[in-house]
DNA sequence: CAATCTGTAACGTTTATCAATACAGTATAG
DNA sequence: CTATACTGTATTGATAAACGTTACAGATTG
């Protein structure tokens, strides 16, 4: 699995404790223990698709933009790892029966694979996660 | 998705179209499109666990061990490539309540995701693989 | 206008993947 | 009993992907 998924998930994870203010990529880069610009990255991304707010200049930073329960896992898959799940095959011999349909077959499967891990991630809100995370403490 | 993961599918349908005689690594690398080596490499995890039979010297090589419905996917899966879907998270901030706890929040629900994957894909086996292969023609 | 932050592109380094080589062990054929 | 054709496995080297880092333009605040 992509790190950038685990990545969007923290960091959502961490603007949902600070509903009140906004978060620089260097807090959050902080906590989850990579480069800022990493974070931005993914954050735009979150942003893109409305989950997040940003704001530039002094006092700026990152914002969640929804109720967390209306952010779930496969929300933020589709975003960051989609096609993930999918098998990357060597290019195979066209001339063999097998090489030359293997990749398809596999390609429908994975398709399929990937709606019903869907069906799981669906299950898992922010809300969720930070529930999780509480417990732990 | 690991890639041993699709050869190993590719190898045993391969194998399942060739019940009478062995089939060399090399024989499966040229319709795979990889190095007969890695073939091997594979191919020692699916003896070792009993879904294959091989033979050194002259006239050796892999042959199917079993019916063609007893392999599905998922025992292919747990094979080459179980904890795969894990996400390999960065050392995170331990001084941090999100940091210190999230990988343990997201390894559980991976395992989870695993398990879900895997009621997917045991309903695929070698005999599907190859009847969709044969569709394909 | 100086300071602080996002947004992105570009570059370099590390790490994972894979091919390739090498060679020991084993079965078969003549 | 020796040449040939395989598997089995370790090791080395090349290639590609992931990631950190630097650099800098644009936006906002004081």
């Amino acid at each position: 699995m992509n790190s950038d998924f685990t990545l969007a998930i923290h960091s959502l994870t961490l603007l949902a404790l600070q509903p009140d203010r906004m978060s620089t990529s260097e807090y959050i880069a902080e906590s989850a223990g990579v480069h800022p610009v990493r974070i931005r990255k993914v954050l735009s991304l979150l942003k893109k698709h409305g989950f997040i707010k940003s704001k530039e200049g002094t006092g700026g930073g990152f914002i969640f933009a929804l109720d967390l329960s209306e952010v779930n896992l496969w929300d933020i898959y589709k975003i960051t790892s989609e096609g993930t799940l999918q098998p990357k095959c060597p290019e195979s011999n066209e001339r063999c029966i097998v090489g030359a349909n293997m990749q398809s077959v596999l390609f429908t499967i994975f398709l399929g694979a990937e709606d019903h891990l869907g069906e799981y991630l669906k299950d898992y809100t922010i809300r969720e996660i930070v529930d999780l995370i509480n417990q732990k403490e």
